[in-house]
DNA sequence: CCATCAATTAGATACTTGTCGAAATATAGA
DNA sequence: TCTATATTTCGACAAGTATCTAATTGATGG
């Protein structure tokens, strides 16, 4: 399964889903992963971005950490999704402040 | 005037506020704001918190900074209140993602 | 098996920031 | 004016992190 109608979130996920969105550059990678109806190659991230592999490395797993996003493995590629739903989630949240 | 129905935000006021939301203790200042009909005073919050003066000093600069609450000053005292629009043009904003 | 390419990890560096104590500023009251 | 109280500013320090290069792992194709 790959995402579920309703996420709920710890208060430990929803400082890191914060913390997430709080760098410019994870920003923009999510704005880009958004314009995607499905998944998004790694590679095409990197292409657009300047961007050396390891820092793109390191913020996709904090992307990840996050719950933000779910990492599909194929071969020596790997893609990505957007989890709109935990996004949401975070949004919900907020929202009720 | 205090708060305008809509808030339009600037790429850099988007970062301001993510970093602003992505402190622990600024989120539960925040959401303190929030449970308050109308204004909140600093010793108010600084009571509640744990905090020395300074510290929350400090964050509460971060949240003005960010656009996220106003402040009134009224002799040696401050009071606080939150800017719910602003807080909603962000969310409105990671919602379009 | 070897070479190549994608992605990750390790290690280092520089910058940011959360925190505090101490000093400064500002206001109110005696 | 003197004092007490509220808040801010300053200076310093520790922890966290964004970034890079270089080395490594893992998969594919010849």
């Amino acid at each position: 399964m790959i995402a579920a109608k309703r996420a709920t979130l710890t208060d430990r996920q929803i400082s890191l889903i914060a913390k997430a969105l709080a760098d410019p550059r994870r920003y923009e990678i999510l704005q880009k992963l958004g314009r995607y109806k499905d998944l998004c190659a790694c590679s095409d991230i990197k292409n657009c971005l300047s961007i050396t592999p390891a820092t793109l490395s390191h913020h996709m797993k904090e992307l990840e950490n996050a719950g933000l996003i779910d990492v599909q493995r194929e071969g020596k590629f790997v893609n990505y999704t957007l989890r709109r739903d935990v996004l949401q989630a975070y949004l919900d949240r907020l929202g009720k402040i």
